[in-house]
DNA sequence: TATTGTAAAGAAACCGGTTACATAATAAAA
DNA sequence: TTTTATTATGTAACCGGTTTCTTTACAATA
């Protein structure tokens, strides 16, 4: 930064050609004699000249920047997805500008803010406000203005006002393939714990719970499905609850909505001393893989919802031209641990 | 991008001034007359005006971007820190670039030409190398011509070719606080688990846990102390090899050389249906605090961690003038949680 | 009133690339 | 050999800001 740094005038003086046969030599595709473009070439690497990307940026009005925004990066939940389209633009020539909005809608507009200023190519906009029950007017106005200058594309969270690509995990059929697997291992009483009704992800997974209940014929006991929440807390709640309304007549494999909730509730039962379930997760965070047990859980397709949301932005011909489906659902796949394993459900 | 955007032009022919005036105006420190100001900033508001950071970047030679690699951000370990050092750098009109190498030299090698292109004012460089015994000479190499170009920072892995600023966790002084609590909870036979010898960061955690037993006249038993490795598997391991050491004749409490380790020992206990021990781990991961019990930790200074390494790369003055030490020392704290709780020892 | 100082604003060069357009050099066709 | 394509290269404008250097306007001082 402090001394003036060579730039592609330095290399032309000294190769003696114009700084455009540089700029074409670097470029690779113009017509250049091979015998000028070794010389150039050489003297590239004998500086080890690196071209301003910002310099490039400017000019050919193209940054090759997407920003990325996410309430927390902490969260494995939003970093596997970051992770895989990290790597995925990567090998696209893009970078990724990674904001942690913290669920904080100010800091959310601040980052719009820059990321438009800063003349990125495209937003992906991730979670968060699927838990609202009313996206804030605000944000939606604003994210409209934003979509007046670039893409935006959602991952696991449409707002029903915005006309944009939303990308996101199949969480119905999520639910189906845990209830297939259940019932595949004996399982007949199949209970539901955690999140809140009337937000959308909990509404969709009850729903998708009773219609694979009633696939099979199984029982659909109201007192088995419990509303609490999406921490650990609440899954230690709603084992309390569960075990209270029902006394007796327990489940006998229990689906959290939810990894945290899930694992509280284990937690809950080994402090209580009972483990009559088998339980399975919802998202296949890191904590699933390293709990005790081993958690059996749905696991999003982080590396497909991350290398679509990358294509799906950068592709400018399908961004604009037929408005075709704009929502796009991937499938999720079960992650079989030890959580669920028959010996469980012997005990 | 498409359609031609909005420029300083435009805003300067509306309001009949000169763009540099505009300018001027944007930038706020220069004398503007209160009635021009007044037009301008009226016409910029009237059309939403942002400014071009690209054209900006270009004509003040600088960013306000910074490259941030660390090996997988995946790792909460990792993403506790960049978080920090992100929310930070905000406040200071920064922007990280967050670059996972997943330990991957080749990719290291590529972000870093990437960022060096990108022009970022500096490059934060996170973990990994630590855990090698010999750091690659074409790294040294590479991150000398790096920093030829703009300040490098390491955080908490320092190679020893490189004069550039290093901080990182008193990891020694972590195990002697482990050690004041457990000694205060009145153990006496404490046990270190996990790690590789040869490795810095087991080097120094091995030799503090010595220097801490003999400050208190504890007993120090080789065969307490077990080298292993660093994941989950390693913990397990590191349990059945105690056991079969030492028979009868077992610690009260074990440390691991990070969180992992000891929730593998804490699950093969459980697994083995023997509950002997306060377990204590290392660097306060998410997974400590979710697990079962909750572990009690040795937490990194994540946020002066960030927040230190972002100031030390963007205060000119001290990064260059005096050549005072540039080894930097940040003290950890313990996360006193469940699993060392006097419950867990008289058991 | 003439002179000097200061504040406000414009003109134009500059940052480091890209690229449309013009021109020179070379090869192919007449 | 002259004409015509074609390829290779140079010139210069452009991207959208910032900033140095000047000029102009106006107030203060002599």
């Amino acid at each position: 930064m402090e001394h003036k740094s060579i730039t592609i005038y330095d290399i032309a003086k000294e190769a003696q050609v114009s700084s455009a046969t540089v700029s074409r030599v670097i470029a690779g595709n113009y017509p250049v004699k091979e015998e000028t473009r070794k010389k150039v070439i050489d003297i590239i690497h004998k500086y080890d000249f690196q071209p301003n990307a910002v310099a490039r940026s400017l000019s050919k009005k193209e940054t090759k920047m997407i920003g990325f925004i996410l309430p927390d990066i902490t969260n494995s939940f939003f970093s596997q997805v970051f992770i895989e389209a990290e790597k995925y633009a990567l090998t696209k020539g893009y970078t990724l500008l990674l904001c942690n909005s913290m669920n904080n809608s100010e800091m959310e507009s601040k980052y719009l803010k820059i990321l438009a200023e800063r003349q990125v190519e495209g937003i992906i906009l991730m979670g968060g406000r699927i838990n609202k029950a009313l996206p804030d007017v605000m944000e939606v106005n604003e994210l409209s203005q934003v979509m007046d200058k670039m893409p935006v594309l959602m991952i696991n969270g449409k707002i029903d006002g915005l006309d944009c690509y939303s990308i996101r995990t199949d969480e119905a059929h999520g639910i189906e393939i845990i209830i297939d697997h259940l019932v595949s291992q004996g399982h007949e009483k199949i209970g539901l714990i955690g999140g809140i009704e009337g937000i959308t992800t909990t509404d969709i997974k009850v729903e998708a719970y009773r219609n694979a209940l009633t696939k099979y014929g199984l029982p659909i006991r109201d007192s088995w499905q419990i509303y609490s929440g999406f921490d650990i807390e609440r899954g230690e709640e709603a084992i309390n609850n569960l075990i209270e309304v029902n006394k007796e007549d327990l489940p006998t494999a229990l689906i959290g909505i939810n990894d945290l909730v899930i694992i509280g509730a284990l937690k809950e039962c080994r402090r209580k001393k009972i483990n009559p379930f088998a339980f399975v997760g919802f998202d296949n965070t890191d904590l699933a893989k390293n709990s005790n047990p081993e958690l059996t859980t749905v696991s999003h397709p982080y590396k497909e919802l991350g290398e679509n949301a990358i294509d799906l932005l950068i592709q400018p011909q399908l961004n604009q031209k037929k408005s075709e489906n704009k929502d796009i659902l991937m499938e999720p796949y079960l992650e079989v641990r030890e959580s669920c394993r028959k010996i469980f459900i012997e005990k």
